[in-house]
DNA sequence: TCGATTATATTTACCTTGTATACCTACATG
DNA sequence: CATGTAGGTATACAAGGTAAATATAATCGA
């Protein structure tokens, strides 16, 4: 099979081509989606032309946040960016890096769960090149705010866990029966004792009303201003 | 097989000893080696045998989550908690909650993806019941505080993200090769091109050098302060 | 007490998935 | 034109999840 597409028999694949593939099949049917075999067939191709360009399922799954922080960097380089100057410079660079991040996990949002939890198992040194710039570029942006090492390393670490706690808890909940009119059933809330849990029963059909970007830039505000002050800061801020 | 340990053939399982040793294999060996024919062999049991107390493997990991806010609430009600009444009680109890989600985390450091990110993705009502109950206890001292329904939901989220999070980040970076006694090399520092991660390159070594506690606690106060206001809080603030 | 019922665990078997290994083949290069 | 090799295929197996049928101990009605 696989005999229709390409002309030519060699040369078909790449680890581009492989890395593509391999995100809109998550995009389009979810994580539980991609196995070698399916992304093979997305491809044209049999099960093992795949390891060619990736060692494994593994590495296929860092290759997926490889391909996601490239795009990250991408739109981070290509942003004309909403004029966007409160603050400090380096709040406001932190703050597109954040809108660009966001940006991308509603483009690919299955593969947030992975982008969440796979890097930070994985030494510093092997992660994928595209996070490392990502992170080069964020450290030297707060380097030269004048912050010292371990005030970067602290805003960093909080830059980081924000925007992977918010964008997790953005992802809004699946809800049981899209038809169903009433909210209430349609959360499926008669399950829920309304003895047991009076406050959550009234607050859950709230719960998905609210604007992502807001809590997320506010929150990083305040976040940012509780941070250790830069030497600097008091001239510009 | 499987005739030592308990006398009896019958009622030898129930679902409480199934997530036990689902916990403890994962604390021992890792997410990946939960299988239910390894979780199987742990009890002294064949494998089928777990199905009558978890629907399958994806049940069993949102058995995971339960168990783990069990222990969440369990280590709240019992925790005497060291005096902390810094601000308004509301943000006492928030950094109390905080504290005890860290500590079992720290007591369960596997178990934190699946906590991280399988709820999300679970429509609320058919989350695991203690979870429901910390967001309903949560929700409740919001409440208490005199926040309205929108901000007691905007500060609960934030507060959930940031926990999340921050535990995430707090998951240190494996090292290349523990024996190494050169920083940049046990880091597998050789390995980023100086060129291009300068910054980088100079933190990393430092980048594990930090309290946790410190940095989730500051973190949250400083978030938590941006925040709306309480009504009442002007009072007792 | 004894047989029927039922809750509990086992047996068997199947399908999906990842991947090792050996192989084939088009192509560039000497 | 021979030939080495990168790129893709064929085959096969082990590990894992789980459906279905089966066996068996515990419980209970008579």
């Amino acid at each position: 099979m696989a005999e229709r597409d390409g002309p030519a028999k060699r040369g078909r694949l790449s680890r581009a081509l492989v890395l593509a593939a391999a995100v809109a099949l998550v995009d389009r049917e979810g994580l539980g989606a991609l196995t070698m075999r399916r992304l093979a067939a997305d491809l044209g191709v049999e099960p093992m032309a795949i390891y060619r360009y990736t060692a494994g399922k593994e590495a296929l799954l860092d290759g997926l946040v490889e391909a996601f922080f490239a795009e990250v960097n991408e739109r981070l380089r290509t942003s004309a960016d909403q004029r966007d100057d409160d603050g400090p410079a380096w709040r406001a660079e932190l703050r597109r890096i954040a809108r660009a991040f966001a940006a991308v996990v509603h483009a690919h949002p299955e593969i947030l769960p992975v982008v969440a939890t796979r890097p930070l198992t994985v030494p510093v040194a092997r992660r994928p090149a595209p996070l490392l710039q990502l992170t080069e570029h964020i450290l030297a942006v707060l380097g030269r705010a004048g912050f010292d090492d371990a005030a970067t390393l602290t805003i960093y670490r909080a830059f980081v866990a924000w925007n992977i706690g918010r964008l997790l808890v953005d992802r809004r909940q699946v809800v049981d029966n899209p038809e169903e009119p009433d909210p209430l059933l349609r959360l499926g809330l008669h399950r829920l004792p309304a003895a047991e849990y009076p406050r959550l029963r009234a607050l859950v059909p709230r719960l998905a009303e609210y604007d992502d970007e807001q809590e997320l830039i506010t929150g990083l505000d305040g976040l940012l201003r509780g941070m250790p002050e830069a030497p600097l800061d008091s001239f510009y801020g």
